[in-house]
DNA sequence: CGGAATCTTGAGCGGCTTCAAAACCTGTGG
DNA sequence: CCACAGGTTTTGAAGCCGCTCAAGATTCCG
């Protein structure tokens, strides 16, 4: 569950007035591995997680998925609604856990958007920490190893959705999505998980990393 | 120069307001190779491409250039300044030719947004229209060779800067540019570029390529 | 005309990917 | 409780795309 008051698409915004907002919402629960957007569907709601864990993806022709998120509680997706006439869907979201969700139709959206400019404006900002991200990860692609990129990835997705562990920090995830998140094959993946196991840097399961030594992890 | 009412920015704003808003700019003019303005700088301005022509790049941590985008008349850059507390700007912006740029500083901004809430939305379909493309670009960077790409890359900036001749399309560009634009080595790009040209499919000289069958290149 | 920027070409090679196959986990149902 | 089927992970071998590096050719501009 998450604090109101810290997610980003109410910064700014008076208790009383995220109160209104958030009563203007729908609720629903979704169970694990529910797609609940696809890419290019026509853009109607906006949705905010409340619980669980989301995956955001975009679609290559050949129909491989490329992830770009793991969305936590507090996140929003299908940000394109605010638009007046909403194109599409650009990714795919799909959960990875049973989440409860938040939506508000194109409808309500636009009136509290023009109620609140505000919540229009963090949507703009949303959009534009997505960029950022797109552009860090573009540069990573262009300019280092892979291996460099599965560091990144492994410690960006332990620092945002690990679980503190006495003996480091858990991460849940399959060597699919790691190898996915960095741009990299999942054979490579493997390999280079299993050179960091051997080093002791991490230990590997089935589904679930341990980062044993996170500043390991970005100087190798 | 620019047809106003068919700025993206302007969108679904009436002859008047548009008349206002823009009588709110002020009007700067720079020659080539002149950087307005550059990566993490605050971001106080937005900009409007009047005239003339715009490379927006990003900085790898080693300093390389990483082309993102032309921009030509209409394009407006610095849509970070639309937000109360903005970071830095996300990008560099250098004329490529003379060209003169409205510009409208953040105080002045905010208050534009607040009166016609128009135009925060279409600062929002600007960013997502640049995270689709650049979700195109990494599709394109992980799952096409260098050679679909670069095809990719000199249709898109023919279509979009291109001049029409008898002959075909010309576009003022250099290898190297067009490189950047699509992931790829210098080396590669003029080896490509070279064997097309073999094949008649385009006609090159320093600085400039010709377009003469637009839909080769993609099929090749 | 000189010099800087741009473009070409060749050789070599290395990091990843692809493909195949086997080993391994883990939850489910008999 | 065990067995089995599905998903997941590992490992090896082979190959290739595109990069790096070096050097030269060409074009343009002052």
């Amino acid at each position: 569950m998450f604090e109101p008051s810290s997610v980003q698409l109410f910064a700014g915004l008076s208790r009383e007035e995220i109160r209104i907002i958030l009563a203007a919402a729908e609720e629903r629960n979704f169970k694990k591995f529910y797609t609940i957007i696809r890419t290019r569907e026509p853009a109607t709601h906006l949705f905010l997680l409340k619980t669980g864990c989301v995956d955001f993806y975009i679609l290559t022709e050949q129909g491989r998925e490329i992830l770009l998120r793991r969305l936590l509680p507090g996140s929003v997706f299908g940000v394109d609604a605010f638009l007046s006439d909403p194109a599409g869907y650009m990714g795919t979201a799909k959960t990875v856990t049973d989440s409860e969700v938040l939506i508000w139709n194109h409808r309500v959206i636009q009136h509290l958007a023009r109620t609140y400019p505000r919540l229009a404006q963090n949507a703009l900002r949303t959009a534009l920490r997505y960029l950022a991200s797109y552009a860090r990860r573009h540069i990573g692609l262009v300019s280092n190893t892979a291996r460099e990129r599965l560091a990144w990835a492994l410690s960006r997705l332990g620092s945002r959705a690990g679980h503190l562990l006495p003996e480091g920090v858990e991460v849940r995830v399959r060597n699919e999505d790691l190898a996915s998140l960095a741009d990299v094959s999942i054979f490579t993946a493997s390999r280079i998980l299993k050179d960091w196991e051997r080093k002791g840097i991490v230990d590997k399961s089935r589904g679930r990393v341990l980062i044993r030594c996170p500043e390991k992890l970005l100087a190798a």
